[in-house]
DNA sequence: TTTTGTGCAAAAGGTTTGCATACGA
DNA sequence: TCGTATGCAAACCTTTTGCACAAAA
């Protein structure tokens, strides 16, 4: 879009990624709206505002982005992926009622249950993902 | 399938759910290949075993396992979901590599921490996933 | 100029559904 | 018997792919 969104400039370069704009268009999107769209949502989104964006660049884009280690998948039970920026370590909680998945911040695992539990796997990373009710639902 | 598995029969019962052959070989299958198989492996092997069994009826089923709370959907990131019988609480590790995916025992999240990040929502659940190198492939 | 990305439409999974029939309780 | 599950095939939804053209570095 127009803003010209440096953050996103320098890390595309910074991972080397060349810069179109409907890539651009894509993180910018996700980094607008942090509320871990579908593919689809963020098509219908950027296809309005620029008929020229099709649907396979949507998800060629987020390829290259989640390739880029920029952008990660959240695969959801049943339903269509969705998308996340990713410039910060976080965990996620997902609604029981509405299916919102937010953000929360990351937090450690307790390191004595962790490294009894993983035996002598490496472990490079993990996820926590809390299930509930939102402020919104859980009233 | 043949040997006649009191565990099922009794969880069945206790949730309500009929004892078809179908359903039962499906929750039998996961229970004694805890490898988190997807629906269309659940399917080959059933299917291979007795021509009777469709596809349908294996998504059906799981449907109502997962309903009834003995299975779980363990959702993976780009590809077919799998599941896993859900007789008692663990978190799961998912191989970089070779993309299998292993239950790990149960264990806590740093209460504080839990806390402070949740805020007011109301938490059910949380899974944790961690990612690396499993055994074999670690080395 | 070279390389990579884009748009389109078609294809490929994976999962769900409608309907007549079969089966469990 | 009554109500639910099954099997089949078709429908559906999401994602990927092949190819000719366009744009980035």
């Amino acid at each position: 879009m127009q803003p010209t969104r440096p953050e996103i400039e320098e890390a595309f370069r910074r991972v080397g990624l060349r810069r179109t704009p409907q890539r651009f268009d894509v993180m910018d999107f996700l980094l607008r709206h942090p509320v871990h769209a579908t593919a689809d949502q963020i098509y219908e989104e950027l296809n309005r505002r620029d008929p020229r964006v099709s649907r396979a660049t949507v998800y060629n884009s987020l390829r290259s982005l989640m390739e880029a280690g920029l952008v990660r998948e959240v695969a959801m039970e049943g339903k269509a992926a969705r998308f996340d920026a990713y410039l910060r370590r976080h965990h996620h909680f997902v609604c029981d009622r509405c299916g919102k998945v937010e953000d929360v911040d990351f937090f450690d695992l307790p390191a004595r249950e962790r490294d009894q539990v993983i035996g002598t796997r490496r472990v490079r990373e993990f996820q926590v993902t809390l299930y509930g009710l939102c402020e919104a639902c859980g009233r």
